[in-house]
DNA sequence: AACTTTTTGTGAATTTTGTAACAGTCGCGG
DNA sequence: CCGCGACTGTTACAAAATTCACAAAAAGTT
């Protein structure tokens, strides 16, 4: 019944997209909703939704929909967004204030505490209302505080000692904002955001559509 | 031999990352590379990196490998970063200026020209050396210099209506870092920037990890 | 020159992901 | 209370991506 050994990754990675709309459809006063009009609204075909939300174990009934209330919690919950952790920042530059700045981040039930920074500068001031620390600090306070988590930003060379710092202080997971390939032990995560990946497709695709034209599709 | 007609998305997004770390290797004065070198320091399989380099007709030679320069020239023409194209950004807030200041796009083949915001107190400012504008200026300015890619990074609810904008102005591409899901004609290709799809995984991962271990793995 | 090692390139097997088909449930309107 | 349209949940099928397996080529080694 439960899906417990499957994993299917995009599935996981569209899940947000729904309760980012099923939050909304809330807002609206909408008490059930359909895969169908899910779909509709993220431009998905009603199979996919129905398939995704297989995953999060909420069932709905059929002829009417599901409850958004129940969508929402389940979703929240299969991602462990309901109850919010914590996590520092590493690298307070033009990237990292923007993060340290977005409110967002609460949505998927993070908080960003403090960001650290190598710079003598930046440390002792604070960005969008969040301390800037020196790495020194770093080790302690991950341990004193228990974070488990870590946003990444440095620039591409810096990366890997970071990284290490990171797992020394009893990270277990690397969010990952740089071009870098890190390099962590086993008995830790680590998730890169693939800007460059994103943009070769769209630069693929748009090649291809510009192609296709001239061709006279 | 040349692979036209299959896409393969996920190869399309890793090549990116062999460009960089080719260009490292030549950095470092290496002229050719194996996929086997190439896969351990991106922590990869070799097959994958075999399979990857395929899609870009660039041939090895076995026994040896590639040539460090044929393959950049060839990743760089397949995705056609080789010529830089000319991009306008839209919102200039936390995240559109941490974009506008970021040095790697040149490594894209991307040049963003201008920045465009609706705040009157940004229009006629400059962020890291490139102008704002006001948003009645982009279709002018848009169909004038030819720009065909834009980067969206307003806020959520803003999304669609400046996404119509765009089109209108003759925008092709539309690289999206807002959570809204677009909705443009057949004719215009849009790629999103799915934050919150890469924490979800991250999530998951890490709550698996600790799951795992709690049963003494 | 025969042999070993490294490595490419490709066709085929396997796994994962996406799509379709459909039986069964629900609520509604006569 | 019966039939109809909307919708779920599941099973079966198709497509895409990954992994495997292996022949053949280059360079070095004995």
């Amino acid at each position: 019944m439960a899906k417990d050994k499957v994993q299917k990754l995009p599935s996981i990675k569209r899940l947000p997209a729904y309760l980012r709309e099923l939050k909304s459809l809330r807002e609206e006063g909408r008490q059930v909703v359909s895969t169908t009009l899910l779909a509709q609204r993220l431009r998905l075909e009603s199979i996919v939704v129905r398939k995704d939300l297989e995953i999060t174990g909420v069932t709905g009934s059929p002829g009417v929909g599901y409850k958004v209330e129940d969508l929402i919690g389940g979703i929240e919950e299969f991602l462990g967004w309901n109850n919010t952790s914590d996590i520092f920042l590493v690298g307070a530059g033009a990237l990292g204030t923007a993060l340290l700045g977005y409110k967002g981040f609460s949505e998927y039930g993070l908080n960003i505490v403090a960001a650290f920074d190598a710079d003598p500068n930046k440390v002792g001031t604070e960005i969008h209302g969040k301390p800037v620390l020196g790495m020194d600090a770093f080790a302690n306070l991950a341990e004193r505080m228990k974070i488990h988590m870590a946003i990444l930003c440095v620039p591409c060379d810096a990366a890997q000692a970071v990284a290490e710092l990171m797992v020394a202080a009893g990270i277990r997971a690397i969010w990952n904002f740089t071009g870098a390939t890190l390099n962590v032990p086993e008995h830790v995560v680590r998730q890169r955001v693939n800007l460059a990946g994103d943009l070769a497709v769209l630069s693929v695709a748009l090649a291809e559509k510009l192609k296709e034209e001239q061709r006279g599709s």
